[in-house]
DNA sequence: TCTGGGGTCCTAGGACCC
DNA sequence: TCTGGGGTCCTAGGACCC
């Protein structure tokens, strides 16, 4: 008997593909005429009665300013006119105003965001159907076994990928294609915008070890100031060190997990589907509020949080088991409780009593900058329907007793 | 008026069970 | 004086990401 021939398993390419300055770039299809323009998007939802709203070939004149803006809330993206003021994502808006009070403002909206994400996926999927989801503006494709996936590296395909989301959309984005999603996240900001960058793992030290430890997809703000004291700034010094001694100091997983990374190892596949483990909601305040002396405004909004929560689950078709609460206080210190209930849920009343339980265990002495609501131990309703169905089914020898 | 909103995953201690 | 060991669930906090 002869053994099956298999043929050699094809090299791993992961691609990943970044939206280049995705919000702005929608909002700049909208409203051509602010192309070149210092423009910053946040502060606030899109109200339907906005001057926005009503007319998309607005006089540049007539837009908002970010000057005469009065709230708190952080800039979620600048366009790079107003980013050479030093404007920049995360930045608070009061600030931002001072740097650039001329800069137009608009709010964001996420559900032409979300239109334009899903316009930008389906025609990555009629190419390459092995996509995985990171958010509104970001995917992970496996080339591997798609056809012409391995040509130089995986350039033709990007190309191919890159030209038909601009056709469809107009919008342009950044592809790196790696053995791996770690080294894929990075090469996709070598060559922004509208670039294609090809990385090898021969590339390792040329290409990735000078990179910022920071660079590292999972090496956050505080990973890096720990880095730092130990006198590691870069990957390549951050693969110099034994793996030994990075467990040492961050621990089992985590120093194991940085060793890996700094030499550019990362077997995780490409996942195509994911459940949401929980859904929430929350809300910063106009202005901080006491427990106490603003108790009815707080009831309100608390009230306000589990109903737009039990709507999210309902639309979408979850139900949950923990549920929580989480405060922000005026020093910016977070407090968090949840209780698990007996049955999962989606009820908005169920939801308020469980989550006013848990405010009755937290704290609340300080003024609260911000409250938000969570459930949990999520579950689709549909499959928990199916299953206490069979439970009572009559072969279960308990269901015909009683 | 510095500092949004929506997520995931990990850790660690305690309860509880066998 | 000696007092297991493993597994799972629950809870709180924190790092990190988009």
């Amino acid at each position: 008997m002869l053994a099956p021939v298999t043929p050699p398993p094809l090299p791993r390419r992961i691609a990943h593909l970044d939206m280049d300055a995705f919000y702005a770039s929608v909002e700049l299809l909208r409203y051509p005429q602010l192309k070149g323009l210092p423009v910053v998007i946040g502060g606030g939802r899109r109200s339907a009665d906005s001057v926005l709203a009503q007319r998309e070939n607005l006089p540049v004149a007539e837009f908002p300013l970010l000057g005469d803006y009065k709230g708190r809330g952080v800039i979620t993206t600048a366009t790079y006119p107003a980013r050479a003021f030093g404007v920049g994502s995360a930045m608070g808006m009061m600030k931002a105003a001072k740097l650039c009070p001329q800069a137009i403002l608009l709010p964001v909206d996420f559900d032409e965001y979300r239109r334009f994400s899903r316009m930008f996926k389906a025609t990555i999927l009629e190419i390459a159907p092995q996509m995985e989801d990171r958010g509104v503006d970001e995917v992970y494709i496996d080339f591997t076994e798609v056809p012409g996936g391995q040509r130089e590296g995986g350039r033709v395909l990007a190309r191919l990928i890159q030209r038909a989301i601009f056709e469809r959309t107009g919008l342009t984005c950044s592809i790196g294609v790696a053995p791996n999603k770690l080294l894929a996240k990075m090469a996709s900001e070598f060559d922004k915008p509208n670039g294609i960058s090809i990385v090898h793992e021969a590339d390792l030290a040329a290409r990735i070890w000078p990179l910022a430890a920071r660079k590292i997809n999972g090496i956050g703000p505080k990973a890096e100031a720990r880095l730092a004291a130990l006198g590691i700034a870069t990957i390549g010094e951050l693969a110099a060190r034994e793996r030994a001694w990075l467990v040492e100091h961050f621990g089992r997983a985590y120093g194991a997990w940085m060793h890996e990374a700094a030499w550019g190892r990362d077997s995780r596949p490409v996942v195509t589907e994911s459940e949401p483990v929980s859904m929430s909601r929350e809300t910063t305040f106009d202005r901080d509020l006491h427990a106490v002396r603003d108790r009815a405004e707080l009831s309100a909004i608390f009230t306000q949080l589990c109903e737009k929560l039990a709507e999210d689950l309902q639309r979408k078709g979850y139900v949950g088991k923990t549920i929580g609460i989480k405060l922000r206080y005026d020093d910016f210190k977070i407090a968090t409780r949840d209780q698990t209930i007996a049955a999962h849920t989606a009820d908005a009343r169920l939801i308020r009593q469980t989550a006013g339980q848990c405010l009755k265990r937290v704290p609340l002495e300080r003024r609260l900058r911000l409250l938000g609501v969570r459930v949990g131990a999520l579950r689709k309703a549909a499959e928990l329907a199916a299953e206490s169905q069979a439970q009572a089914a009559p072969d279960d020898p308990n269901g015909q007793l009683f």
